[in-house]
DNA sequence: GCAGTTTTGTAACAAATGGTACATTTCACA
DNA sequence: TGTGAAATGTACCATTTGTTACAAAACTGC
């Protein structure tokens, strides 16, 4: 039941049709498992045996901290990996407490099978090199953004990331709750620093956008943070 | 002038002997290049092209926010490798600025050179899995300390994970000074810290180490946290 | 269009941290 | 052993954020 179609547009298996996908899969011991909507899938400190992609569905990755708070780190989406850079390392131990955000099918490959496979595709081979590299890199600019001391800090770097280069609207995927998750504050103060900023008149706040006035002042804060 | 003996020590070539990796090096364009104490290896933003491996002396990977406030990531020494995860992936650029520590000899692969190594010696593909992984883990877990809201939860976390399961003296490596920059606080606010949590009987500070008095107590504070 | 729920705006106070300054202690080394 | 530099302890006040609470506004499903 592996779906051939959808899993060669996996970044591991990017590259590949169809029919070479299956061959090479064939020559391996693989496994699919199924998830309901809010199902935990990994806990944090589990051990990382085998390499997980997302035929079908979407995951989130969220820290805990001691006392269950929650700081949500990603989405993952099929027909991405699933902790693709912890098969290997040190302490092949999960960072994240993995859940479904709806009805999710994954493709399970052991450790060493996936070997295998790296030794006979050089295509995956690279693609999982680029693979896990770009989740350092995305892991990186995470540390970037927390490293903002102030809230201020935080929603500049993160409006002036969002807009791009050109535009001046930031169309809003999250509501403020999760908005503030994704900075580590609470509600209620993300909610007063963007009132804030508004009344200063860099921002203009919208219910599903932001339009940001003065671009050059806003750059300035993260200058001051 | 590259020292086979050390980089066999590298935790990219990890396995091979000294002659087994001046073979596979022989094949490959390879450079040298030096640097002085406090020399700019590499700014944060640029791009990489190259492996780096440390063959002699240390750096040291800092971020820079925008008011050129120093966040200090990580030291490494010789012979591990630089910026692994950073030669592939999406944006190949450095996340870090990366600064001479003392006299440093460094390896310098190209891309495609290094990729040929990995297809022609599976002991370096898998020595490089390990390493870009164990890197991506270091940086989560960077990730996990940093959200700590309060100094008080960087603290224990930090002498928890330093004292490990059975001893209650943390020796200390680092200074206030550098402490604090580890936590991305301000060092007056660490020392009163400190201060309290000796105060309250928890710790007994010493110069150069930390004696745990109530380690259950400290562990309380990650859950208030 | 209405009722219940979610989201947002905001206020008042408490708590935590930053910034700055200075005295004291320790350290390095001449 | 003495001297200057570095590290530490501490105090004061400003700033930021958290906490809690509540009202208004916007959505949702009927």
């Amino acid at each position: 039941m592996p779906n051939y179609d959808i899993l060669t547009k996996s970044p591991v298996f990017r590259g590949l049709n169809s029919e070479q996908l299956s061959d090479c899969l064939r020559t391996v011991h693989i496994q699919m498992k199924s998830f309901r909507k809010d199902n935990l899938i990994v806990n944090a400190g589990e051990k990382v045996n085998q390499l997980y992609i997302i035929q079908k569905g979407s995951v989130r990755g969220e820290m805990l901290d001691y006392s269950g708070k929650v700081l949500k780190i990603e989405d993952i989406e099929a027909p991405r990996a699933l902790a693709g850079a912890f098969i290997f390392g040190k302490s092949n131990v999960y960072p994240v407490t993995v859940t479904a955000n709806n009805d999710v099918e994954l493709l399970s490959i052991p450790k060493n099978e996936f070997l295998k496979l790296m030794q006979k595709e050089q295509t995956i081979l690279i693609n999982y090199l680029n693979d896990i590299s770009t989740r350092t890199q995305f892991l990186s600019n995470k540390l970037h953004f927390l490293s903002f001391r102030t809230i201020r800090g935080k929603i500049a770097h993160y409006l002036m990331q969002e807009s791009g280069s050109n535009s001046n609207t930031v169309e809003l995927k999250h509501t403020q709750q999760q908005l503030a998750e994704l900075f580590g504050v609470t509600r209620p103060s993300l909610a007063r620093v963007l009132g804030e900023l508004q009344r200063e008149g860099l921002i203009v706040l919208g219910r599903k956008n932001i339009v940001i006035n003065e671009k050059k002042r806003l750059s300035q804060l993260l200058e001051k943070d």
